[in-house]
Parts: C-alpha cells; structure tokens; sequence
DNA sequence: TCATTCTGTAATTCTGTTTATTACAGTACA
DNA sequence: TGTACTGTAATAAACAGAATTACAGAATGA
C-alpha cells in the first residue's frame, strides 16, 4: 500500500460506523480527518463502488455504512483501496540482458504474494466493528 | 513500505550473492537495475551502515556482501530499510476535537504494528540464499 | 609520484504523484 | 424555488523520489 487511502477510508468507516444510521456530509468527515471534503467524496465514490458505504444526494444528504459493521472485514476496506503492490511498486525496469535484472520482478511478485497472503488473513480477522469498538466517547 | 527502495535493496544483495567475493562497482549494479549509480551507493551506503555489505574505495573498488547470504534473512532487508509505517504514511492530523480524530492514529499504529509483525515472521523464514539460489544463470 | 578509477556525499534539478482548490451540474428537501 | 448537499472534472500547488552534476578522498599501478 503505497499511499494513505487505506488510513483515509478506515477514518471514513470508523466515523460511520460510530454513527449508525446517521447520514454524514462529506464536509463533516473532512473535518475529522483534516482534509480536504472533495477527496473524501472521491474516497467514499470508491467505498461506495465497493459495496461498502451507499450515499444520499441533494440537501440532508450524505453517506452512511451499506451494511453492519460488524459484516465488514478489514482485508474488505484493503481490497478496496488497494491498486499497486505491497512493497515498492515495481515500476522499474531491469536491465534484461543481466540474468537477475531478467528475472528479478518475477520473484519479487511471488515474494510480494506470499507477503500479502499472510498481511490479508491478519485483515480478515478484525471486523470495522472490532475497530471502532476500541474509541472512546 | 511506501518505496522502491526494498526492491532496490534485495537487487544490490542478490547480486552480490550470485558473485561472492567479488567487487561490484556502483556502475555495474546501476546497470542492471537501471537507475542511477548515484542512487545505487546511497544504497549501499544503508546497507553497509547495517552491516550488510562492505566496500573497498578507490581504483578497482566496489562492494560486496559482509557475510555469507545464508546468513543474511529478507528480514533483515526490510529493517534496514525500513524508516516509514507499511500502511500509509501516517503523516495525517487528524481533528483533535473529534473523538475519532483523536484516537485513530493510536488504534492504525497498534493494527500496523500488527501487521507488519505477520510480515516480518515471512520474511524471517527466507534468507538471501534462498532468494538468490532461484535465479538461474 | 601521478594519472586513473573508484567511492562517498552534498547540492541541485527534474519528474511524477498526491492533495488542495475551484467550478459547476445534478439532486433532494422544505 | 432557494438551499444544501453529492458527483465529478479540471487545474494548481505541494511534495517526494530520482537523476544529475560536482567534487573531494582513497586505492591502485604504471
């Protein structure tokens, strides 16, 4: 995970999630999270693609979780954000006529592979209600 | 990890695995990966600091590993490189004046924590040699 | 001894990515 | 029908990573 989107929709869900049922404005959760409100439209745009969260337009509107947050796994909201690859994101390129540059980027993919299996099944075992039970009022 | 440098990294050692004792030139091992020497000895520089190799300065110079890849674990690679948090680089202030503001970034550096424990255990299991020792000639 | 070939580093420039900002159409409500 | 939202595109600003330039210092060997 090369950037801080997954952070950024943990922050998005928590709020959510300590909020059941109440529709929040994107300008309201940019408030907690200190950012600015059209990148969090952007990231809830994802979440909402991604079955997560489902949202309201027009006046009143706003986003709230798609499901409990208790059937919405961790490695879910990975699976959501994630687009490169774990570790560096290979956008090198190797010298071919070296037998390692040749070779590298197929055993670094089976490395990064094997990582992110274990990385995932850690994810799999929190729920976002497992998270967020953890704040305080 | 948010850069290429572990990838970088494992390029420089594996090759200097698969030419024990041999001097490597920082040129040499910028062409195989194809980037800039520059970048290459900066590098090297890391590793050397965490006493992973070790260089000779001056005509016919170079580096090479300071122990044998059996005894060098990808683990080891990763800690020294290692400077930020492997999910997102934290560098968010969240809204103190927000339960959840307040709280996230204490509750994503225990999970980080975590996670990257789960890693490390992975890459405790694979020295050197078994990386380099898949590469064929 | 001295030219050569390396390393070690600092400083600067270049480039790509991320984030913020601006703008505005569309939607729902009251 | 005005207001308050979302959704999205386009642009600008900020930042980070990498390349490049530059040069001092070290080892070699002719």
């Amino acid at each position: 995970m090369n950037n801080a989107r997954f952070p950024i929709s943990l922050h998005i869900l928590t709020l959510m999630a300590r909020n059941k049922g109440v529709l929040l404005s994107s300008e309201h959760i940019a408030g907690s999270i200190n950012i600015n409100p059209v990148l969090v439209r952007k990231e809830i745009s994802n979440l909402r693609n991604n079955g997560l969260v489902e949202s309201k337009e027009g006046k009143n509107g706003g986003s709230t979780l798609a499901k409990p947050a208790s059937d919405i796994q961790l490695s879910d909201i990975y699976h959501a954000v994630q687009q490169a690859s774990l570790l560096g994101n290979s956008r090198n390129h190797p010298n071919p006529a070296c037998s390692v540059g040749r070779q590298i980027n197929v055993h670094l993919d089976n490395l990064y592979q094997e990582i992110e299996g274990a990385l995932l099944r850690k994810l799999d075992k929190m729920t976002l209600e497992d998270f967020s039970a953890q704040f305080e009022d």
